[in-house]
DNA sequence: CTCTATGATTGTGT
DNA sequence: ACACAATCATAGAG
């Protein structure tokens, strides 16, 4: 029974068909010893087999007939199906269900999220314009650049479903060619459906690996074609000239406390034509800059102190021939101009706001450095009042603000005449502030204990005592208390 | 080209 | 979630 040996050697060569040397062998191996003719038949069927694919298509469906026709034919099949019984249990045992590769679901999430294998219409647009509030972009002056990333992008999405669709179609082609192939050849050998399923299986997986490829690839074009248009750091623009402006009033207008509450955010970022994101960044760029080195800074803490001090100083006279500023309407522009989110009643009360201005007459008096001794006692109504004159008033140094408070006394002598007092009482108390923090805080001369505190910038030359904007409040300070930062 | 200014990002702490 | 600090990367002035 060599029979059996050679067949099965012989089954092994049906794997490697086309194997040049290997009908020579067989020849060899049938030919030799025995002679006898059913194994010569065998072995010509064999032979036959192993060299179909060297032949034209006309000759090897010729050949294939005659093999089909062939009175050994069942005889082989039957052996086949021997053989087959026998190597079955190994192809059972490779049968494993995948899970979803994870980078594959990575690859397709990405895409959908860029809009690449989403829907046609909105996906790319979305996420262009995604990218577009993530870089800051204003709108105008890059909305060309926009486009152009949009209509890159598209080209992008265009050449990967038309690859996409290629993949597939050669996919299913080679399928089904595939699955033909193996049906009549199911004719010849046994070839069960599970195996024909196996066989596509594989093919499939090969498929996708390269379609895996191109989402990679796609992936990667779309990840240049953002850090190239849409690299915030890359497309950094200064802000313009009247935003800077805008924003530095604000940040020097409430230095004591340069924390803008999120609608005093929205009403910059509206003002600036920046996002809420933008306002963010550069108040914390502005904090961390000023609070590193305060001297750059001076000269333009001083003109913005100064400038906003006028600008309230105008509002208010312009007030007062206009209306009242007890009035509500007086009482919402204070509101707006200082982005105060005080109630209307906070600041429509007289008695307060005189009183108050009166203190600051005082302290400016005191702050000039004639009646130091005597600030320390005395307490504003705003929720600073007391830290800013827990430091000995008489350290403050007052020589390079002089000049500032020129100002606020004049600007509070017009006001406080006429006891119009509405608008630039805020920016007083906050002009002040910055001259304390300047002075007082950040002198070199000074001890880090007798610098004012928790308002301000502390001992450590930072912000972070000052309590949220939302929550300033003093314990002792009346209803109308005026409020650096307050939301409701 | 260098240097400074500046908007944005990242990592960390609270 | 927010602020801070360090850092990056570019803009713009010289």
């Amino acid at each position: 029974m060599d029979e059996q040996p050679r067949l099965m050697h012989s089954h092994t060569g049906v794997g490697m068909a086309g194997h040049p040397g290997l009908p020579q062998h067989m020849q060899e191996g049938t030919g030799g010893t025995d002679g006898d003719g059913r194994k010569q038949d065998i072995g010509d069927i064999l032979q036959q087999i192993m060299t179909i694919t060297d032949q034209s298509l006309d000759e090897a469906q010729a050949r294939k007939h005659a093999l089909n026709c062939h009175r050994m034919k069942p005889a082989l099949f039957n052996v086949l199906c021997e053989i087959k019984e026998k190597t079955v249990l190994s192809i059972r045992g490779a049968q494993e269900e995948e899970p979803p590769d994870p980078q594959l679901m990575r690859l397709d999430n990405m895409l959908l999220a860029e809009g690449v294998s989403g829907p046609e219409k909105g996906g790319g647009s979305a996420a262009a314009a995604a990218a577009a509030a993530a870089s800051g972009g204003v709108g105008a002056d890059n909305s060309a650049e926009h486009s152009d990333y949009r209509a890159k992008l598209s080209q992008i999405r265009q050449i990967y479903h038309t690859e996409l669709e290629k993949y597939e179609q050669a996919c299913n082609e080679f399928t089904t060619h595939v699955m033909n192939l193996l049906r009549e050849q199911s004719r010849t050998r046994p070839i069960s459906p599970k195996e024909i399923e196996r066989m596509v299986n594989i093919i499939h997986r090969k498929f996708s690996s390269i379609q895996m490829q191109l989402k990679q690839s796609t992936c990667e074009a779309v990840m240049i074609l953002r850090s190239r248009f849409l690299d915030a750091r890359r497309k950094r623009r200064n802000f313009n000239k009247q935003a800077t402006e805008i924003l530095n009033e604000y940040f020097y207008s409430h230095l004591s406390n340069p924390y803008p509450s999120e609608e005093a955010k929205e009403e910059l970022a509206k003002k600036c034509a920046i996002t809420v994101a933008q306002v963010s960044n550069w108040f914390g760029n502005k904090r961390i800059r000023y609070k590193k080195n305060i001297g750059k800074f001076q000269e333009e803490a001083n003109m913005y102190a100064a400038r906003t001090a006028v600008n309230a100083a105008n509002a208010s006279s312009h007030g007062s021939q206009a209306n009242s500023p007890s009035t509500p309407n007086s009482a919402a522009f204070l509101c707006s101009v200082s982005f105060l989110p005080l109630s209307s009643s906070d600041l429509t009360e007289p008695v307060w706001l005189r009183a108050n201005l009166r203190m600051l007459l005082a302290r400016a008096a005191a702050w000039t450095g004639r009646l130091a001794s005597s600030a320390c006692s005395l307490s504003l109504c705003d929720s600073t009042a007391p830290s800013l004159l827990s430091g000995s008033a008489g350290s403050f140094n007052m020589s390079n603000s002089g000049d500032l408070f020129m100002s606020v006394q004049s600007l509070n002598g017009d006001s406080y005449q006429g006891a119009q007092v509405g608008a630039n009482v805020q920016s007083q108390v906050d002009t002040l502030r910055h001259v304390i923090s300047q002075t007082g805080g950040y002198s070199e001369g000074l001890t880090a204990n007798q610098m004012y505190s928790p308002q301000g910038i502390n001992a450590n030359g930072g912000w972070q005592d000052a309590p949220t904007p939302s929550s300033v409040t003093s314990p002792t300070e009346g209803p109308g208390s005026v409020h650096s930062d307050t939301s409701n």
